[in-house]
DNA sequence: CTAGTTTGTTTAGTCGGAAGACGAACTAAC
DNA sequence: GTTAGTTCGTCTTCCGACTAAACAAACTAG
């Protein structure tokens, strides 16, 4: 099936084959190992069209055939796998504290992935910018030692990302109007592959709707659970983008206008509540919060400890948390009706004591029918889901028919 | 551009011609009259390539040729125009009060508009879904009448509406699972044009989209300002379903935990305070407000009038239903990132009074950069605008390539 | 060893867009 | 009035991509 942007846009045979290559891509990679027949069938393309597609994509390397197969009757059919070992993408996610680093060839395995200390870095964008390209160059040195092709690289940053890659507004970096595509570009000596930066929310539910536990979902969001709270949206199975590119502000809701002050300059905001140093702070209140970013895991380890050993005042205060965290959740869901909401970030080891109070919320503020109503989950990836969604990006261009040149 | 719907979807030459076609079609809509050689120069598509797609059109009475232009220079060239008369597409939007239908031709003329009385009957499931067969019944019989083909009819109510067309959940009619579509379509034997249900505000926010004042935005809300308030979304130019189809439920969100009770049960949800029933008790406490639905439309007049007259206890009602509305839309455009939120309904003829505090908490709440971020305007679209949105729905399966056969 | 089955390639055919030539129709200049 | 130049739209040729159908290959069952 054809859709078209707005636009004129005409259609012509290149953009057929490049729509069938795809189509035959992503089936092999959701069916692998499979035969040329089966493809034919289960698409509905000529058995000689799927033959020539195959030949394609093998002489690109991004099929391979893998032997026979004794059938119980009949020719024996040579099985069809991906073949992304010749390719790699790589993603590069920013945060206040820590870098990651991110490679994933063609066929989904991560190859790649490093951690890499930010604290202190962070505050000068150039210095930061500096060391981000470096680990860029590191990574794809790397990848290209294991005679691999580079197909694109994808920053994630948390904040306001426009299209072209300048970094608006990243207040827990402390960045405004960084060309941060520009930039690592220019470091990595203008390469041939495209340099992407994008929000890391955005690459998050990425990251999620192709390798989550729900991947595959159409209709899904991801909340980052850092120092901010932002919605990654999966609708119709294509990222929301919205006019500017600046979708997913869901930090600055108002949940209790009495609630503590925001750094926004409100109150009872999402974020001053169910942050991760809001979080700190109610559970922890002996610890002083400076204000400073560092590693913030030590905290976290220690709210989880409390939790487990059932001290009351931090169940409380997890509860509390819980409950405005769904009542945000709630709006996503009734305005966006998803299938699922995945809880990232610090989110996660805290998830066994904020998903009931969320789910009980979202029960209470469910408009629609029950069946068939959104979920919540902690994420199963770790902490570098938006580097991983940042390589994903880079990849899904090839599932959608862009294949690299030969 | 393609792009590509999930699952294995293969494109074939068909798809081309249509995508071509809708390419085409869409230009002249866009910019008639113009003539083969400007499509082709704009489009991209070879001149020859536009003749026989313009021949194509012409044939099916889309496309009309309108005589010579006497150029410059050169050859003059055959202007070409729409020629939606011999095609219609019919919209009827039920609300609770009144039915309207609609029938817009395929060049976008509104070749009818009428509205009836509902009062009373829309208890009744049944009976409403005869009178709203019999009002469709009549549209079609009255653009047969003037040889014109019906390409299709879409109803819109104001609830939950499955991809299927049964009536989910509509509270303000009092409707549980209704499969309208299977009505209308039996009580008009079947006729040979597609029937279909959609929510109202997901087809307001069509109509929006195509003849409102921000005609061509590929982002923008629609907020139905009725009994309740929903949103209809269309992001990245196209509508947002969600995962069962019933996005855009926005009435229940808190804005005061100690507001006025609601209907759901909760307190201080943004139907409670700015929906219209909501805003005429506030402002005339004298109206006994029985519960029943009526025309609202009187006591809307006296609202206005004595806005219109400085009364200040109105004026200070309105401030504050503005506030609250201003907190909704800001939940909006920092989640979803619009160019434009547009209010509809009931909200249109109070816009003097609420559009003020409306864009003041927008601006106070505004997260990212203040340049670009949505605008609020009041819907330029009279009460149908529903029902337009049904009928253009129809009008986009031809735009985008389903022509209608011969 | 033969009949039957399934796979994947080959061959012929169709469709639709691209490129460029060409005639038509007009203006401008001499 | 004639000629050159310009623009429009059609016509012809070519090519790329899919389909259909035949066919060769390779196996199993009996």
């Amino acid at each position: 099936m054809i859709t078209m942007q707005r636009g004129p846009q005409p259609a012509d045979f290149a953009d057929v084959r490049a729509t069938n290559l795809a189509v035959v891509l992503r089936y092999v990679r959701g069916h692998a190992p499979c035969s040329r027949a089966e493809i034919a069938a289960a698409t509905g393309l000529n058995k000689a069209t799927v033959s020539s597609l195959v030949a394609d994509l093998i002489e690109r390397r991004l099929l391979r055939e893998t032997g026979l197969t004794e059938h119980r009757i009949g020719r024996p059919a040579t099985m069809l796998v991906l073949d992304g070992s010749p390719y790699a993408a790589i993603g590069i996610e920013v945060n206040a504290d820590y870098l990651t680093a991110v490679a994933i060839d063609l066929a989904g395995q991560q190859v790649l992935s490093w951690r890499r200390s930010f604290a202190g870095l962070a505050s000068s964008p150039a210095q930061a910018a500096t060391a981000i390209a470096a680990l860029g160059r590191r990574a794809v040195n790397r990848v290209l030692k294991e005679d691999r092709r580079v197909l694109g690289l994808t920053v994630g940053v948390p904040g306001l990302v426009s299209p072209d890659g300048v970094v608006i507004m990243a207040p827990n970096l402390g960045w405004r109007d960084v060309n941060l595509r520009d930039i690592v570009n220019r470091a990595l000596g203008e390469p041939g592959f495209p340099v992407a930066v994008d929000n890391d929310a955005n690459l998050a539910v990425l990251a999620e709707s192709r390798y989550g536990a729900f991947a595959g979902s159409q209709n899904l969001i991801y909340l980052t659970g850092e120092v901010g709270i932002g919605a990654g949206i999966i609708s119709d199975g294509r990222p929301l983008r919205g006019h500017r590119g600046f979708p997913g502000e869901i930090g600055h809701i108002t949940i209790d206008p009495q609630g503590p002050p925001c750094a926004c300059g409100r109150r009872g905001c999402l974020e001053a509540i169910a942050g991760i140093t809001a979080i700190i702070a109610r559970v922890l209140p002996e610890v002083a919060g400076d204000g400073d970013i560092t590693d913030l895991q030590p905290e976290v380890d220690e709210v989880v400890r409390r939790a487990r050993s059932n001290d009351p005042a931090a169940l409380h205060a997890l509860e509390e948390v819980g409950r405005a965290l769904g009542q945000g959740v709630s709006i996503l869901a009734n305005l966006l009706d998803p299938e699922v909401v995945v809880l990232g970030g610090y989110f996660v080891p805290l998830a066994p004591w904020l998903l009931p109070p969320v789910e009980a919320e979202l029960r209470a503020r469910r408009i629609g029918p029950e069946e068939g109503g959104a979920q919540v989950v902690a994420s199963i990836l770790d902490h570098g889901a938006a580097a991983t969604g940042g390589a994903a990006t880079v990849l899904d261009h090839v599932d959608a028919g862009r294949l690299p040149r030969l």
